[in-house]
DNA sequence: ATTGTATTGGAATGATCGTTCCAATACAAT
DNA sequence: ATTGTATTGGAACGATCATTCCAATACAAT
């Protein structure tokens, strides 16, 4: 018999890629896997050697697919705090167009059932951690540039509160449905960057 | 025989509320809480109905032992934005004296491996966040009452913004053992925080 | 039509899961 | 010393877990 639902391996691990992030890693068996990609267990087996190693495509996956998408603007040439306002709106949307209860980022999700021990898995995450960061900190310089307010260390703590101030927004937006109050989170995180770098009136 | 660790309830659970909180509900099995609390499994299910029931018990003394102490410079009578410095202070305290990659905070962990349809645990959520809202919004309050800079909404945006911070700080937590990174996002948030309150010079 | 390569369904593995049950044991009260 | 009440260790339950294996099937290439 042919594939039923992904002839690709992309397809597949996009399937079993909403699953994990749904459900979490350890709730998602096999037998799920299996039901939601509609490819088999011999074939899920042929192509990875393990759950874990099939969680990991998922992690990677998962950067294409998710989060270079909306991150694209920050991490564009040139891009300022208006591609941050950009990206929020973005994040924005997802949650909107899911209707509440949304299913978070993947990343602060595994983040908060990893063990010490799961180097695999914490490298992916720290990778994305770095990236947020990295992103957020070079728009910030560039729009920091036309006033020069902040030093360098500045716009790095700044940058890394973003980071984990997105993270936070995301945990939240898994426990409501409250649209407006997603809204208000967000135009407060906006605002108090924008204070900071461009000063407030 | 008499049970081998703790002879009282509370001490069951505050055993158990460690161990659920370093590694999560679902990787937790009763071996796991029979060995780490030390009492058996017959008495734990003639204490507690069941594994989730023990874990609701646990969340609720996750609030008695483990918020109120640090959460109550923040909720005390004519609090102000030096208490919720306090209170940051407090938790930092606590991850420099865990060593790095701490446990994070049992709630947001939670908050990403639950299903909507888990009433029970999601309203135990839900009262935290309201929680640390409402004790972030009176000290926000309190301290904007001496200059009136902000309306009440915007102290209401401000209040909930400061909780979603504080989760993404803690999660985050989870994943690092940087001391100085988590004093400098502590820092930059208490600094948002007052310039918006206090005004930035 | 025949070969070769994927992919399948499904059984089987041993381990572990949450939960139940009970006879044996320990301790306090009498 | 005897009763009554907790608490124990440990077996047993059916279910599910990740993983392995294989004969049967389907499809592309020849």
């Amino acid at each position: 018999m042919p594939r039923a639902i992904s002839n690709t391996r992309a397809a597949l691990v996009d399937s079993a890629l909403r699953t994990f992030w749904k459900h979490g890693y350890h709730v998602v068996s096999m037998n799920d896997l299996v039901r939601e990609t509609g490819v088999s267990r011999s074939s899920l087996y042929s192509d990875f050697a393990s759950k874990q190693e099939l969680f990991h495509a998922c992690l990677d996956r998962y950067q294409e697919v998710v989060v270079t998408p909306v991150f694209a603007p920050v991490e564009a040439d040139g891009a300022g705090i208006d591609a941050i306002r950009a990206y929020l709106e973005n994040l924005l949307a997802k949650f909107d167009e899911s209707g509440g209860f949304g299913v978070g980022c993947l990343v602060s999700n595994t983040l908060a059932q990893i063990e010490p021990e799961e180097t695999e898995v914490r490298e992916r995450l720290d990778a994305h951690s770095r990236r947020l960061t990295a992103g957020f900190r070079q728009a910030l310089r560039n729009e920091n540039a036309e006033l020069g307010r902040l030093s360098n260390d500045e716009i790095d703590a700044l940058a890394r509160f973003t980071m984990i101030a997105v993270q936070g927004l995301w945990s939240y937006s898994r426990s409501t449905d409250d649209s407006s109050a997603m809204h208000q989170l967000t135009n407060t995180l906006f605002e108090c960057l924008e204070a900071r770098v461009r000063g407030r009136p």
